[in-house]
DNA sequence: GTCCCTGCAAATCTTTTGCAGATGG
DNA sequence: CCATCTGCAAAAGATTTGCAGGGAC
């Protein structure tokens, strides 16, 4: 598994730098993390390691999530939930984000790089770009379905309302 | 002030579809909304209101916050925080982000329409755009001198390691 | 008058932190 | 050996919710 080689690379060096260790829960986190497709949370991370009886502490999982972005290995995405969300960069075909402001659905989308005169200004002004992400704000067929059908109730309206 | 109007009759028209009233308390955080530049979190709101003697209790301000999301006025957006951070979205000329990974300053950039095409694809697949973000992240020129200058200390490893 | 809204306080959920013992280099 | 890590439990911080009284339409 080539990427995951890259990835470990990339932490190790970035541990080396900061005199950090690389720990058996910093590995398996990594492993882990390569391994999920898309987006996914703290708590999903936590769990997953868990069922395979590797458990690894709540606090080490954040204060590890925090690290592996500073290395440059995921990072915090939009999502509109309570919670953070994380994905890995290492794919820059695939970033770019649909997101349904209702059900929060997310859909991905290939990037095609047609930023990429924006990135050289900001590095021009100092800013190192490591990753970008283009999010699309909106509502999901399926959302603007229901509001069509009139599937709202009060419930709905306090948490979710349906936009039309 | 004609952004005001136009917003605001952006959210009469939302709640008169939604069987929602408009109250004070309505009112009183769109204007505020409107007037803060750039982002914002629910506690800020919450404070810029009540120093002008028209406290909004905090549970409403969220309740309402969620509600001015789903009209379309403000969105969620991506700030690398415990909290949520939210911005209008009438200004669809400076809208896009440069964020940086370590100390979470956040660059606003032009938007060129470059996506407008990736727009267009959304579209046919039944997601309705209502509207974007361009969200680079990276390190700040400030975060990157500050690194090279080794000021850098235990404490700041834990919570906020600097990248190199 | 009816239902929605608000404020309050309590609950919930996520993330962080202090500490003592464990461990990588 | 020594500084960093981890797990635990507690704390902190953000957001949500139940309820009773107030307000929009």
């Amino acid at each position: 598994m080539e990427i995951y080689e890259k990835e470990k690379k990339k932490l190790e060096d970035f541990l080396k730098r900061k005199k950090l260790r690389l720990t058996g829960e910093r590995t398996v986190l990594l492993e882990e993390i390569l391994k999920t497709h898309g987006h996914f949370s703290a708590e999903e991370v936590t769990k997953k390691v868990s069922i395979k009886n590797l458990t690894i502490s709540r606090a080490s999982v954040y204060r590890n999530l925090n690290i592996l972005t500073l290395a440059g290995i995921i990072r915090e995405t939009a999502y509109g939930e309570k919670h953070k969300h994380y994905e890995h960069i290492y794919d820059e075909e695939l970033h770019h984000h649909a997101r349904c402001i209702v059900c929060h659905a997310v859909t991905e989308l290939p990037c095609h790089r047609c930023e990429k005169n924006m990135e050289n200004v900001l590095e021009k002004h100092g800013f190192q770009v490591i990753s970008h992400e283009l999010i699309f704000y909106g509502l999901c067929a399926e959302c603007r379905q229901r509001e069509k059908n009139k599937e709202t109730n009060r419930k709905e309206l306090v948490n979710k309302i349906y936009y039309e």
